[in-house]
DNA sequence: ATGTGAACGATACTGAGTCCCATGACGGAG
DNA sequence: CTCCGTCATGGGACTCAGTATCGTTCACAT
């Protein structure tokens, strides 16, 4: 700890520099000096200038992308939540980071392009896994499309509503609450076709009819499935 | 029409040199020269290089943008499926140049964040502007954001089909179907909170009662709305 | 004929990103 | 102790995108 490594004083130089001078106005040279690094040391640990403020974005990526695969087809909903709660989770983990970094990128268009980029890449890996997972089934691109999008826009929500608030509070029980929403939105989606299309029956039967028989009448009336309802 | 303009001309030199011989290996010269003019010019026309290829991408959001604007709060939905329309609409209108592009950009990481970018100016559109509309209801950021990406996620499905199959059909039909599984989305969150929490009404009146008696005493104990559907 | 302004060309400059080579530290084999 | 690979680093040259500035040309109006 006395001499923390070369990737990480680039960092932390890069990200104080761009806070004090402004982004288009820090070169790499200057971030090199500042860590005591030569610039060609810079570009071997980073690919660009701006890779400097997204370290760790290919890894996270790599964890959603395991947990994601480490799932069965039952399980599937359960992983894309905690996928989620992943990157939440490592956002929150270091939120000094991830505030100075949220300022930064709302100043820089540059870098604010960068992150929708990263931010594409997640909700692409959600969309084929979601895609493989519900593959034969009706829309089945389309829905992957819009589940993937509203998981990803839900967590940005979230995530942007911390972020703003500085950070100061447990984000995860907004995120659950964001989550279940759209879970709600698409589970809706899976039975009942329209609004209107709901078939009700009323059944009229004699007093004096046995319990047994009512419902055996009523069973082979809906064809073997039990009623979705009781009604008083 | 005999000498096209020059903007016209430069965006044409890009995308066929881009063609022939990638896109890193072509340089603004190479453009400027293929297009006869000088490299002045081309950044002159063009911010950057990427801008050569997504011409008219700010006049689109602009137009998007008016149609949004013109519109009341009742109007609101059919402003956001109409400026959808819009967009799909102005990639259908050169089929051409949309597919080659699509296929550059399906090629250059550069292109495909540059894509990404434009497609979150449009995203922040929708949100802001349904943001502003359901303001004040419970969840008003959280559903705007949601309904946003939706929107965003849908006309992104409808387009990439579209121009996978090389822009071989009509894609008006699938977008109307793809907006119209959204809405229903949505409607379904405004009403029922839950699938087994709607409320059925049984209502036994005498033979004899005049059919405006019994709608009147329904009515009032729907509390003034008028029922969601008629049971037989 | 002369002023005026817009469009274009030419040139120089900064800085990101790439490539290649030299150097120097380190560790193992003899 | 010396020799020899290996690897991280430094250094410098190069390409090219993007910016800024200035001069030129041409159309048009007065």
């Amino acid at each position: 700890m006395g001499t923390p490594s070369i990737s990480h004083r680039l960092a932390e130089a890069a990200v104080a520099l761009f806070d004090e001078n402004g982004y288009d106005e820090t070169t790499v040279d200057d971030i090199a000096a500042h860590a005591g690094v030569s610039r060609s040391t810079f570009f071997r640990y980073y690919r660009s200038k701006e890779d400097a403020i997204f370290p760790d974005h290919d890894m996270l990526l790599a964890r959603v992308n395991a947990r994601l695969r480490a799932s069965t087809a039952n399980t599937a909903i359960v992983a894309v939540t905690d996928a989620v709660r992943i990157v939440l989770a490592q956002y929150v983990e270091d939120a000094e980071v991830s505030l100075r970094r949220y300022r930064l990128v709302g100043r820089v268009p540059a870098l604010r392009d960068r992150e929708n980029a990263s931010v594409a890449r997640y909700q692409r890996l959600f969309r084929e896994f979601i895609g493989t997972w519900l593959a034969g089934s009706p829309d089945a691109d389309l829905r992957a499309e819009l589940m993937a999008a509203s998981v990803v826009a839900a967590h940005n929500q979230v995530l942007r509503g911390w972020l703003r608030a500085g950070g100061t509070y447990d984000p995860s029980g907004p995120l659950d609450h964001a989550l279940e929403y759209v879970m709600a939105t698409f589970r809706h989606l899976e039975q009942p076709k329209e609004p209107g299309d709901e078939q009700i029956v009323v059944a009229a039967f004699s007093r004096s009819a046995s319990p047994q028989a009512v419902m055996e009448a009523i069973k082979t009336h809906l064809g073997g499935r039990p009623p979705r309802s009781e009604t008083i």
